[in-house]
DNA sequence: CAAGTGATTAGC
DNA sequence: CTAATCACTTGC
């Protein structure tokens, strides 16, 4: 079953970038087979006040806009000439957070995945955020899409303990300044997906 | 370890 | 208009 709006819309980002660990994301193909994979991997960015999220001091350009829409949908950003990268937006309209979608584990229809991402070792399908939008088929025309719509959505999944999780510092935000310390970033301990150790 | 890739952004 | 930068991946 889809997550509900309420999911979205809690105001604690750190709390929802956990409870998306161990979530099913299905992106459904144009024959209408599911594709899945559940979350291993997710990054908190708390809009306004956080000098790593592109919406710091509520910056508002043609690609931030959609961080600036209600909580559950779908922000796409292009990054270094090549990849994509999936984030779930959260929170009130007007309340730019997001967290992203770091790294995911095959679920249902893996071949296509595999087929995808071309001759890949298992284990290199979806370990980060760019090679999991190619496995999932995920471009720019996914930004701004509902999680509630037909596209693309999150399901329960499993169901993990405090003791499943790992936090530490996000990826690749340097210029961050003392953002960049904060322990932000979220895994499943001991998942062969997770992007880094 | 460093090249590759082009949209996005700030600054003129 | 121009130039620097970038929430990354891959193959050397």
């Amino acid at each position: 079953m889809k997550l509900e709006r309420e999911f979205y819309l809690r105001d604690d980002t750190i709390q929802i970038a956990k409870d998306l660990l161990g979530k099913l994301l299905v992106v459904p193909t144009a024959a209408n087979e599911r594709v899945s994979a559940m979350i291993v991997e997710t990054e908190a960015y708390l809009g306004a006040i956080d000098k790593a999220a592109h919406s710091y001091g509520n910056r508002r350009t043609k690609r931030t806009e959609t961080m600036f829409a209600i909580g559950g949908t779908v922000y796409i950003f292009f990054i270094y000439g090549m990849y994509f990268q999936f984030n779930v937006v959260v929170g009130e309209k007007d309340s730019p957070h997001a967290i992203l979608i770091r790294a995911v584990e095959p679920v249902e229809n893996c071949e296509i995945m595999r087929q995808r991402r071309g001759k890949m070792p298992e284990k290199n399908l979806t370990s980060g955020p760019g090679k999991l939008c190619i496995a999932l088929g995920i471009d720019k025309i996914f930004n701004n899409e509902d999680l509630l719509g037909e596209k693309v959505w999150l399901e329960d999944y499993k169901t993990l303990s405090a003791g499943d999780i790992s936090s530490g510092r996000r990826v690749g935000i340097d210029y961050a300044g003392e953002f960049a310390e904060k322990p932000w970033r979220f895994w499943v301990k001991d998942n062969k997906f997770v992007s880094r150790k």
